[in-house]
DNA sequence: GCGCGTATATTGTGATCACATCGACGCCGC
DNA sequence: GCGGCGTCGATGTGATCACAATATACGCGC
């Protein structure tokens, strides 16, 4: 059985839609690890679909660089992240997500806000078990309920460009730290910031937020690049 | 005979990208006005390619926003321009390509600010001979020369991604205005700022260019909005 | 002459087939 | 036992066919 899986809700939608949303929800979550190998057959199987329609997802996620084709080799896998990447990534997160959340805040209703703490607890809740997927599934939802209410298509969209580059890596930096010295997140401050309707402290709740994860995966990053001198036949499992 | 073309290059690129390279061309250049049909029998025709790889093509532009497919028409043309998406547009322009600059400044080579003089001036003439064509083409010569420097992909391709959702519409914008009250842009001072090596000044000039651009073009989008009230039975050609 | 319904053509979508290329496995010879 | 080499399988790519849905054009009836 494979992380991904079709919506099989009512069959109106596109089929390569579906795929496409199966697939960058598998990515987001970190369900697929980097540099792991995709094939769209595979897929299609999996999915139960033809090779076409994954082809469509599939293309859309290389344009949006969640997938790649390998030149030399001609084989499709999970990007990995250079520090330079990541840089580049969090420049990018630290200018829209902050400008996401600010152009929110004027429009957030009450109820926006009520599901912003509900997904906050459920953040803690997974945070004090462990839960991974819990975590990073709240999370997602607390950032993109944010997002949705900005009203800026062209933004949304990025952000969740930028996540769909992120994702799978997130996984990585807690196989390497584990949930526990998390952060202490921001999730507090930016709530109350929307609640008094102050666009700044908001932005900068935000900044902070995004810059401590991405400073977390930037270490992360750079403490594999020397460690494993050689390693010679020392495959685990 | 249409206005996209395939490269004829050596048969080593995959088909599909080349579709894409030459599409891609023609929006950049504001060859396909907003709202223009396309179709993919017609463009692998004109191409003397099958349709798969226009396909393929056409999935990646429309994942970069550069094409849209009507939902309910479920017809593929170039989309238009709203105020709203202008404006994310222009501020989305104002970060990157000023942040793309100021990366590129101590990278800047001797070659490439020579290239860069020569662009501009290759620019004036277009301007001054009212060559619309040739002065899109100079000034897209000229940011892209700056944006390759940067050595920052990633943003690069989000800088190009966003020239693909303007594109269409500068032609529409020099049409209205005409080639004549177009800016004095800000090109001598960049160079200026490159040649000293200062990043801040080449980044307010950049924004300054950018945002000058936009503005115009935002005008265009506004003054469009109520002067054409029925116009019934009065097409043009 | 004009409006409306039908017929035709064209559209995007999906499936299937054909092909060149590359990796992986296994066999043979040393 | 081990290295080189050939075969087989899998991969992405492109072409062609089939189909449902829609726009367009034509012609009939009023």
């Amino acid at each position: 059985m494979s992380v991904v899986s079709l919506d099989t809700a009512g069959g109106d939608g596109k089929v390569h839609d579906q795929v496409y949303d199966a697939l960058a929800d598998a990515l987001i979550k970190g369900q697929i690890p980097p540099l792991n190998p995709v094939s769209l057959r595979t897929l299609a199987a999996n999915l139960g679909v033809s090779p076409m329609p994954v082809r469509e997802a599939v293309r859309r996620l290389i344009a949006e660089k969640a997938l790649e084709l390998q030149a030399s080799n001609k084989r499709l896998r999970v990007p990995d992240l250079t520090e330079k990447r990541v840089l580049q990534l969090m420049k990018a997160r630290e200018w829209v997500e902050p400008e996401l959340a600010a152009l929110a805040t004027p429009r957030m209703t009450k109820d926006a806000i009520r599901r912003l703490r509900d997904d906050d607890a459920k953040l803690m809740k997974a945070l004090s078990s462990g839960d991974v997927g819990g975590y990073m599934q709240a999370n997602q939802d607390f950032h993109f309920c944010i997002y949705a209410q900005a009203d800026a298509d062209l933004f949304y969209d990025l952000a969740r460009t930028l996540w769909l580059q992120v994702g799978p890596f997130m996984r990585v930096v807690f196989g390497r730290l584990g949930t526990v010295q998390l952060p202490k997140d921001h999730h507090q401050d930016m709530i109350a910031a929307f609640e008094s309707g102050d666009p700044e402290a908001v932005r900068v709740s935000m900044q902070a937020d995004v810059r401590e994860g991405m400073e977390m995966m930037l270490d992360v990053i750079r403490s594999r690049a020397e460690p494993e001198p050689k390693r010679r036949r020392a495959q685990s499992k």
